[in-house]
DNA sequence: AATGAATGAGAGTTCATTCAT
DNA sequence: CATGAATGAACTCTCATTCAT
């Protein structure tokens, strides 16, 4: 039983121009990137390409779209849900680390690429990914008051740190294909939670 | 009377155009800057440039030279030191964090731009890099066998989440001039030391 | 159950074309207009705008044809009829701006749009604009003989300019629906027989 | 003894490049104009004219400068003479028509293709334009006021003609090196003070 | 009778690069 | 040292046209 409306041929070829775009602007960055390149990744000819976007631009603004979209609903999910503090953040870590693995290299695209949108297309995406902080950081508040995390930690912070981690192991997973997610999202996480450090004194002088 | 002998002037000048490239590059990407662009912010014609540069890449690859150089000379000094692990930790931190203020953006440029560099040129930029990631490593290393490290720890894992860390916080950094570096320091070494969490670590099973 | 043999509707149609087409290229010039504004204009697809034209030559080819059909046609009656001299002037005038009005911009496209045609087409378009020209030259060199024109007027001349004055006044009409087409044909009329100025015609000496 | 500054190179040559690109738009009208046509016919290449112009529509806005800067001028000139009223239309007319054919084909695509400008560069001619039509308009004022025109001479409409009938004749001008420009001036002259036809009476009906 | 999809040629434009001066 | 001038290749984008359905 299929979904209520199946994607009409267009919108389907509409998706495999993103992703072939996702795929071009990953590998040399949006102004690196060429239209012809694109138009080959889907096998079709460059000026085709305009019958599924108007510009370059709107191609690059939709990869983006591609890449944070589900990204943020699932935060939602995360943040909505009643499990314990560290299912979340579990959780978190591998929404965030497995969508690389699996939206093509659209999230790396938002990630690198999307200050080169024009400024209207910019605030659209910019509440999606100021969502997704908020949300994280509401995590972090309600864990906090809990007394679950340490007296020193900041939660803006932290979301911004849990982030920019997930990001910059989000661009070795693109980048290595062998680089094994499950593994890294325990690493991670545990990372996240406990640090590195064995004991338990944060400023202990030795010797 | 000026001879051939004296390059300082020389030097000075093709300096400014290093930092001048290094800006436009942080800007607008390598590929979305233009020569024009570097040449306007020295104050000089476009033509003119190629007194300095041989090329665009040339450019970059000096950016991204200026951007790791005394960024891995740092960290030989920190990883010879005789200071204490959480020593070492901290001055890690405050010398990469550090950089993305004095830099000029040259580091962000390599981390983001040095991709767009040729199969040599790179090969010579990553010498570096991973020197710079094995001294980190090696530090680490050090720590495991003292036992300072939790034994889940992975010590090549740690070392990519600092820099990974430590990029995401400069690339922020960068953007937003007003970011205290100082704390930041502080914060992001008491996250990679004691993690978020409060309280009983659940994996300290040690001997 | 429609036959080959009842061509109304394509034939409707086609005019619908013609039109649309008329009025696209007077708006945006025949390089400037594009397939896509006249199908807009008619309700339809682009491509099947190539049900009606073989070209957008043909497109252009045809709106001249529309525009100077029934223009010439309407000359032949005027010089036909035994009307006085200056009733056939008046009459010229009025069928010339009057058509501005009516044929949807199709002469404007006649007068400025021509020369983009094939060398063939042109030719056979400048048969009749050169017969509009004959037969007021004609009508100018009747009016001549009967001593009703100065002797310095030129029949040549006088057609040239009775076309170039309605065209650059039909220019105006198009552009500026508000204009009163039966007041300026009464100026121009007036102005073609008598000119500007007052009193005593310094060159009248005839007989 | 040259003027009090002789043009720059650059200059110079930009003025090339728009006589060039006056040709070019009159040949094809803007949209069907190449800027490659308009290298060739400066014998560089067609990447080279973006040293002189930053776009087509730049071209184009000179070009129609070019066609109506000291053509507007000359009216100034005209209309603060103290000559008599025939000699100031006489030399309104010879102004007009060897505009034609002195500047090139720059004064006609001013007057067909100016209507492709963007708004704001079409307001600063059309300053200019109406300026033109003021002035001559003025002149026909002064001559109605002193009796000079038939009383029932609307000036604004004596005006727009003069500028019609001129750029009619115009036209055939640029298209045919052969016409004699001097014998014009006299014809057109002579057709808008007395008109065509000999006698006074305006609506004489005869028989 | 009409359309959706694609094409390919050509357009305007940008830009790294060169070089005589 | 530096520039003005030019180049040519690449790029994005447009559009008339075709054709299976």
């Amino acid at each position: 039983m299929p979904t209520s409306r199946d994607p009409t041929r267009y919108e389907q070829q509409r998706l495999e121009a993103i992703k072939a775009a996702a795929a071009e602007f990953a590998e040399h960055g949006f102004h690196g990137a060429s239209t012809a390149g694109i138009a080959r990744r889907m096998g079709i000819k460059q000026g085709s390409l305009y019958y599924y976007f108007k510009s370059k631009d709107e191609a690059l603004f939709e990869v983006c779209m591609l890449g944070i979209r589900d990204y943020v609903r699932r935060m939602e999910v995360i943040a909505a849900s009643d499990q314990p503090f560290e299912s979340r953040l579990l959780a978190t870590v591998t929404s965030h680390l497995s969508s690389y693995r699996e939206k093509n290299e659209a999230l790396k695209v938002y990630n690198t690429e999307r200050l080169y949108l024009s400024e209207e297309e910019r605030t659209d995406l910019k509440r999606q990914g100021s969502r997704y902080r908020q949300l994280l950081e509401g995590i972090f508040e309600e864990a906090a008051e809990m007394g679950l995390l340490r007296p020193s930690v900041d939660c803006h912070f932290a979301a911004l740190s849990v982030i920019g981690l997930c990001n910059a192991w989000g661009e070795l997973i693109v980048r290595d294909p062998e680089l094994n997610v499950f593994d890294l999202v325990q690493q991670c996480t545990d990372l996240l939670q406990h640090g590195l450090c064995a004991g338990r004194q944060p400023t202990q002088h030795r010797g």
